[in-house]
DNA sequence: GCGTAGAAAAGGAAAAATTCCTAAGATTTA
DNA sequence: TAAATCTTAGGAATTTTTCCTTTTCTACGC
């Protein structure tokens, strides 16, 4: 049987190690490429067309969400296991609405990572335990419907305006105008019916996207 | 020369493994222990006196902090590294006044690990490249301090402007003049070190001011 | 009693941020 | 192919913030 061959998209090198000793006593995959941002990954994943593509959502540059939908955008199947450290129903959500077709965190048990693969790379679908119901069952407040409807530039910028970045701070971390993130500060605002950035962030926290 | 002696608290197994596999390089470094969570950590560091304890911020549980804290009650002299995803100075902040040598990202070269790990172990500190440069002093209880120091007024002003009241309402709402609630405003932002106001509603939380 | 200190309130001027409108390119969808 | 949406950002007007300063009042110590 040929080995299953794991493309790796994670800008932390630990996380990539880690990776890669988990996986050594499993002999039937194989990291054969790895990425530390977007961009890098979806070019490799052209290159080296992988049976999975394991990535994980917060990364710099464009982002794990952005980075999905490319490489979808340019192989319908490409087959996308997210692995990311956030476990609130907005993330599973976004992630899967892109075109991943498993989610799991890094707190979940080592063995359930090749359990994952294996089943991604036979084309199923895998959403780690729990995280599935807390889909389902998550309160469809309007603030969540708004946040969900958001783009994914909308969203990036809101997290980071949540999380009490400054206008010219988010500008220089997404490498943007400083006039658009402005621009999109406003339009978020508006779309969530608050005056000020300690309501959004209030916002954030209830939604969970926001921890203290 | 003895190895330099390891307890590693982080509750991502694929980061412990990670870990592991960046430090069989150095032959002078050993991890003789780990735990996935705060308590099992403190209890672990108690049984096996390691020379160097590295830990993460967020764990569940009673988290980073707390252990961090937990540890130095036990032995002033522990020596903590801070090994987090969190770049934001306020963590490191809070992570150094709660006792910890040292503060990385998990964002760093990975030669920064062991590099880290001997100057914890010698006794001195270690802050990664570009985290100290925005240190000020604005830990838990530091923020404690200086809401106490509050004047009546500054007080008002601040819990309004926390929950998410703009300039002109609160003026309304206390029958000041504009000038006066903008002038507050920038002081008590200036007081606890911040530069939005969705930090400050973060903080409004954190010391338990504000609930969502 | 009188000076000093500190709160409270707010004005003025300059700097910075926000809002609103507009527009172009890119890409997706119908 | 046309319509819609997303991303990016400029311009102008407006609003907010910042920094410095001033006035008044109260409290506290000597």
């Amino acid at each position: 049987m040929p080995k299953i061959k794991i493309l790796l998209i994670d800008d932390h090198a630990v996380v990539r190690a880690g990776f890669k000793l988990l996986l050594t006593t499993y002999a039937n995959i194989e990291i054969i490429a790895e990425a530390t941002r977007g961009e890098q990954g979806i070019q490799l994943s052209q290159q080296y067309q992988p049976d999975v593509i394991v990535l994980d959502l917060s990364m710099p540059g464009i982002g794990g969400l952005e980075t999905i939908k490319r490489i979808i955008q340019r192989d319908e199947d490409a087959k996308i296991l997210v692995f990311s450290v956030h476990d609130e129903p907005v993330y599973v959500n976004r992630a899967l609405n892109a075109g991943a077709k498993g989610y799991i965190t890094k707190n979940s048990a080592p063995t359930i990572l090749p359990e994952a693969i294996e089943f991604i790379q036979q084309g199923k679908n895998y959403v780690e335990e729990g995280l599935l119901k807390a889909i389902s069952s998550s309160s469809d407040s309007d603030y969540q419907k708004t946040i969900q409807s958001f783009s994914p530039r909308e969203f990036d910028i809101f997290r980071l305006l949540a999380k009490g970045l400054v206008t010219r701070k988010i500008a220089q971390e997404l490498c943007l105008g400083y006039k658009t993130v402005a621009n999109y500060a406003t339009q978020i605002k508006k779309k969530l019916h608050v005056s000020s950035l300690a309501e959004l962030a209030h916002i954030a926290v209830i939604v969970g996207i926001m921890k203290h």
